[in-house]
DNA sequence: CCATTATATAACAATATGGTTATGGATGAA
DNA sequence: TTCATCCATAACCATATTGTTATATAATGG
């Protein structure tokens, strides 16, 4: 019995994919336009092949798209990208919320019998 | 230099924590209100350790909280504890977007006095 | 005390992740 | 063609993650 959409690997993907610094750092610094793999990857100290992995990385995950201009590839932050996030983020405070409310009505139910129970 | 804050551990564990299937399953299941491990666990194809574990993990993030109760150690979902991600996602959002801006203000600037350079 | 139920921990194996260096392919310039 | 630059891929290693089973600990009840 499946009691939400939980499983959802695209999710897995994006999460995963942000779950790292160095990822962050670099979809931060796309905000600010298209970047080449060795732009991106010289505040780091790290080697060019990580820096490349990380943008696969990215990329699976829908989080940043490439196209060739010359002898570089651009990275482009994805429109979209990160709207996947928000409505599963919704769904669980919506959920919450509501059952914060459906613990507030019992409380207030037991109130006037009795307190002091905790 | 660093150039924002997404040197971030606790974002870490947070997105990471995030990026599996039981655990966001177990998420919101919690939303419904607070439940034992056993509980928890009976959903899934997977031994009760495991799940111990997943739930060790949502713990770590700071995502679930947990308090005795007779023999059960009830999980309670951490009540902020997703709160952590929006304003992330909103710098992002924002300068995201501001870019844009300034993207299509380039374009406009071009577009009068030519085009057709890429 | 002993048994039961609920949960954690230990020990282990398989796979994933993230870094390295070395090298290969693609593009543009000379 | 030849060279330099940009980037990807391969091979490899260390560590982390995720599952397993077996066992230990904690609280409750007879």
């Amino acid at each position: 019995m499946v009691m939400d959409e939980s499983v959802n690997p695209r999710l897995d993907r994006l999460f995963s994919a942000l779950a790292d610094s160095t990822r962050r750092s670099i979809l931060m610094k796309l905000t600010n336009g298209d970047e080449g793999v060795m732009e991106l990857a010289a505040p780091f100290d790290m080697s060019q092949p990580a820096i490349s992995r990380h943008i696969k990385v990215l990329e699976a995950a829908g989080l940043v798209t490439r196209h060739r201009q010359g002898t570089h590839r651009m990275c482009r932050l994805a429109p979209d990208a990160l709207g996947e996030i928000e409505p599963w983020l919704d769904i669980i405070a919506d959920r919450y919320r509501s059952n914060y409310n459906r613990l507030d009505a019992v409380l207030e139910t037991m109130k006037p019998s009795q307190q002091g129970d905790d």
